[in-house]
RNA sequence: GCCGAUGUGGCGGAAUGGCUUACGCGAUCGCCUCAAAAGCGAUUGUCCCUUGCGGACGUGUGGGUUCGAGUCCCACCAUCGGCACCA
């Protein structure tokens, strides 16, 4: 026995080492082999890597490392996400420019990639603020600009007058900045938009992709196409309203409108009288935020324009109304309101006593509803009533054209010119201006005469300038004056574009950039991205579902559509490969989970003092053994669930919480912390959620690499959670890897056994070993890699008990060890390399084909026939894996648990269920008994 | 509010419509030790009783489909993610 001890801080910076050195990772064209794009998301450099760093890449470096033993050439790169608006904030908060504090993030957490033992190929970094990286985000601008795909529009901002500057939606608090807590507006702005909704419809097809589902389905309500149809209003007045409905069978209901208030006809109609109610309305509306608007359990308000239109089928005359419930930013920003079937319009009606006409016939009911008892509004099935020509026809329920009652009204709305049927979409276009300093520049020219022109070719990048004064007021870009005084290509003095782009911007082409990070004479090398495009894998949170994601392919099309892959195609040709349609840029797409904070409990405490109003002023606190519970006449005990300044709330048990005040002069004891307590250091109870530094209950991954090694870390990932699910941490169950390590360790260190082995055993582990071939493949293919995990211990189990149990023969012993290490190499990378050399086999492990799955190796001879009374399991018997029908049927029912439960009558009827064939595990045939 | 997801032992989790709880953590008991840690071995869903090769119950709640439901369907509850300027 080895009194060598596993000590991954030695080994581990070993052969990370050598892996460098080697260019073990370095990733080739080389066209003689099957190529495998793998990519997780780039990190933002925020400052140090987090946890959830470790659990989105190293599960997806485990899986590239898989598919590079499977024979693949792998390509797994790295880089960052750096423009953002954390920069900023670290600029105005400590005085850092942005540039530095972003470079500095970068530096660190280099390294802290580097201890994960990654098979990132650092040769293919790139950084999204690099001038090379971003002349191409300005570049890719250019171009969308010249071909109709970028434009300029108007589109409201969140406005701080204060700080005299456009604000994030996560920087306004309750409708106020989050630095002075002075009141913020909605304004709107001239900026730039992509056309966005040019692939809305190739954007909602994904034949080709091998996508999770619930993001397919979020992408497709993004866009959110419905069918109807466009009817124009007419005022009093004569001015055309539009409007978009997907129930024109209910025009005839449609009793009032209601304008958006931003809508641009609103300061037209509105008479006289109504001018201040409606002036006020509008400036209150500013104040809220569209998801505030949208929020349907928040009372209606509006205020009447005091004009009227005229109901194009019926001629009513219908009074218009704002309200902030009907945004400017979806359709045409008005609506026909039908408050018989459109809850949000009957719950406005009832608000302010505007008519409510039936216009649809319950299905099964044998009378219309009266308007004035309704409760709620009705949008199911039924019969058409009050609607002129379309009386009687039905309203199936079902959408567009599909209910006869749509179809009646649209044929109705053509034939007569009042309106058209229509396509309407959810989605609106791209705006990607930013009124910030760190970001990618918009390279145009604002001109003298007034036109708009591209920054040149050759001029590109424009570079952001270092001397700006970043104080959080007004845009330093507008403010410099260097930057923003140029010329135009007429050489006559002209003024920059100030607006920076959004950084959604830079990470939608980043995995192009990756193929030649150094390339200077287009985005990407057309040599390299025939070879390695399109991204095969794309690993990272859903949490991107609907916004980078769907970027992403929009940028992909516009870009094929342009031809920026027309070269790679042609090379791709000249080697006998036929491209994918790069539209789409990544084929297969997996989500991890979010790792959250641990659970904590809060100090369980007896505070004793006197109550006033059920509140318990406390003379003393004392931090007592866990478990204590309950109200006493001057004390209370229990658990400290949260706590503000000195104000605790105590779970006395059952449920209840009580308020403990403690005031300064009280008395606190904590016996973990020696000296004078206050009342600061009570802990109180976390709850599971996402980590923060502000909660204190951050996981430092470089700690737990110090403490358990990589290779670990790394195991525990995949191990200790559903992932694509993540959960709250725990620094507990991290041990069952460590002693799972260790045991291998020892393993490989005790040398093969001495002895002849037996052949009974022998067969036994080489079953196990197959199984476990097949088990691991399928998990890691499948990226459920606990399961993965989970089948190696399990293997490592049935590997000690046959060398205890001196059944293993030195041969059996290397082949089912060396077999082992190669499974267990995409996980922890360094141990296996290690066990490998010392078993002196070639280096690298990593360069090893993954064992072969032998089905006749795994194969077995007897299983277990599960006899079912319903659900219920009576009995279990041993028989060969092939067992007939009729011999299973005969054993089960002559088993004692089936007499028992029969009780001397006979069965209904015996079912019989063979089982299904899966690689690496026995048939599970079944027999249910009817009684 | 809308869209999407999740809910299984004390805990993390596993499970193709077919043996619930694999694998691991923790806990309990034992071995080892002067002792502790580590390690090793055993036990470990809940309840009931006549303590057995026993019975009942058990996958958020309430219904349903099925010979059979954690899995499918309907309704509800709770939690998480996204909602267009956080990335």
């Amino acid at each position: 026995m080895s009194e060598q001890k596993y000590n991954p801080q030695t080994i581990e910076p070993r052969w990370q080492q050598r892996w460098e050195a080697d260019q073990l990772y370095r990733s080739t064209v080389d066209w003689s082999k099957p190529k495998h794009y793998a990519l997780t998301m780039l990190p933002y450099p925020s400052g140090d890597l987090h946890i959830g760093h470790w659990f989105a890449m190293t599960p997806s470096d485990a899986r590239a490392r898989f598919m590079r033993m499977q024979g693949y050439n792998v390509l797994f790169p790295m880089g960052f996400d750096a423009f953002g608006l954390p920069a900023e904030q670290a600029a105005i908060s400590r005085g850092v420019h942005p540039a530095t504090w972003t470079y500095a993030n970068i530096e660190r957490m280099r390294k802290q990639l580097r201890s994960m033992g990654a098979m990132f190929d650092w040769q293919r970094e790139a950084v999204s603020s690099d001038p090379a990286y971003y002349k191409w985000t300005e570049w890719f601008f250019k171009r969308f600009f010249e071909n109709d795909l970028a434009y300029r529009g108007e589109a409201v901002v969140n406005w701080s007058d204060a700080l005299q500057t456009v604000l994030a939606n996560e920087q306004v608090i309750d409708g106020k900045d989050e630095r002075l807590g002075q009141p913020v507006i909605q304004k709107k702005m001239t900026q730039w938009f992509f056309r966005y909704t040019r692939y809305r419809d190739e954007m909602l097809n994904f034949d080709r992709l091998d996508w999770p589902e619930p993001i397919k389905i979020m992408q497709t309500n993004w866009i959110g196409k419905s069918e109807g149809a466009h009817v124009t209003f007419y005022t009093e007045g004569g001015d055309a309203i539009l409007i978009y409905t997907t129930r024109p069978d209910t025009l005839w209901g449609a009793t009032f409108m209601v304008l958006a208030p931003e809508h641009a006809l609103v300061s037209k109609i509105t008479t006289p009288e109504q001018q201040a109610a409606v002036q006020a309305y509008v400036a209150q509306t500013a104040k809220a935020t569209e998801l505030e608007r949208q929020a349907e359990a928040r009372e209606k308000t509006g205020v009447f324009t005091g004009a009227y239109a005229v109901n194009p089928v019926n001629q009513a005359r219908i009074p218009i109304w704002i309200a902030d419930y009907v945004l400017s930013t979806y359709g045409s920003g008005a609506i026909m309101a039908v408050p018989y079937g459109d809850q949000r319009d009957f719950e406005f009606a009832r608000q302010f006593g505007l008519d409510i006409v039936a216009v649809v016939q319950p299905e099964g009911a044998d009378s219309v509803p009266d308007p004035a008892t309704m409760s709620a509004a009705y949008d199911g099935a039924g019969i058409m009533v009050n609607s002129g020509p379309i009386n009687g026809i039905a309203h199936n329920g079902q959408k567009g054209r599909k209910s006869p009652a749509i179809a009646a009204a649209l044929d109705y709305l053509e034939k007569n010119g009042i309106g058209k049927e229509a396509v309407n979409y959810r989605l609106r276009d791209w705006l990607i201006s930013r009124q910030r300093y760190w970001g990618a520049p918009i390279p145009i020219i604002f001109r003298a005469d007034g036109g708009i022109e591209a920054v040149r070719e050759d001029q590109l990048p424009v570079e952001l300038p270092i001397d700006v004064q970043i104080t959080g007021v007004g845009n330093p870009l507008s403010q410099h004056a260097a930057f923003v005084n140029t010329y135009d290509s007429d050489e006559n003095p002209a003024r920059r574009e100030t607006d920076t782009m959004d950084t959604f911007m830079c990470s939608s082409w980043y995995w192009y950039r990756y193929l030649s990070p150094n390339y200077s004479a287009a985005p990407f090398d057309a040599e390299e991205a025939a070879y390695w495009l399109p991204v095969d894998t794309y690993t990272g949170g859903a949490e991107h579902a609907t916004m980078h994601l769907l970027y992403a392919r929009w940028f992909a099309k516009a870009m094929r559509d342009l031809g920026m892959f027309d070269k790679a195609i042609a090379i791709a040709k000249q080697h006998g490969r036929t491209m994918p349609d790069l539209g789409e840029p990544m084929l297969q797409l997996r989500n991890q989970g979010q790792i959250l904070g641990e659970e904590r409990p809060g100090h369980t405490i007896m505070a004793t003092g006197t109550f006033k109003q059920g509140k318990l002023f406390a003379k003393k606190v004392a931090v007592v053994a866990p478990g204590s519970m309950g109200v006493g006449e001057n004390q209370v005990m229990g658990e400290i669930m949260k706590r503000v300044e000195n104000v605790l709330h105590v779970h006395v048990g059952g449920g209840d919480l009580r308020v403990v005040e403690v005031p300064a002069d009280a008395e606190i004891s904590i016996p973990d912390i020696p000296g004078p307590n206050n009342v600061n250091q009570l802990k109180h109870h976390l709850d599971i959620q996402r980590m923060s530094k502000s909660k204190g209950n951050v996981v430092n991954p470089d700690e737990l690499v110090k403490q358990y090694g990589a290779d670990t870390v790394r195991a525990y990932m995949m191990f200790g959670f559903d992932w694509s699910q993540g959960g709250p941490w725990n620094s507990k169950n991290i041990q069952g890897v460590v002693r799972w390590l260790n045991e291998v360790w020892d393993m490989v260190h005790a040398g093969a056994p001495t002895g002849e082995g037996n052949a009974a055993v022998e067969r036994d582990i080489e079953r196990a070993l197959h199984q476990t071939i097949a088990k691991v493949s399928k998990s890691m293919t499948d990226f459920s890699f606990n399961t993965a995990v989970a089948a190696l211990m399990t293997l490592k189990n049935t590997l000690r008990d046959a060398i205890k149990a001196d059944g293993l023969s030195g041969q059996a012993w290397h082949g089912a060890v060396q077999n082992m290490l190669l499974l267990m190499a995409p996980i922890t990378p360094h141990i296996t390399e290690e066990l490998w050399a010392k078993m002196g086999l070639p280096y690298s492990i990593h360069q090893q084909a993954w064992p072969r799955y032998d089905e006749s190796k795994a194969a077995v001879e007897e299983t277990v026939l599960v006899v079912q009374i319903g659900s219920k399991v009576v009995a279990r018997i041993s028989v060969p894996v092939d067992i007939s029908e009729a011999e299973a049927k005969r054993l089960a029912l002559e088993s004692d648990g089936a007499k028992r439960a029969l009780n001397g009558g006979a069965p209904k009827k015996v079912i019989f269920i063979a089982g299904r064939v899966t690689p690496g595990r026995p048939p599970e045939p079944k027999v249910n008994i009817v009684v």
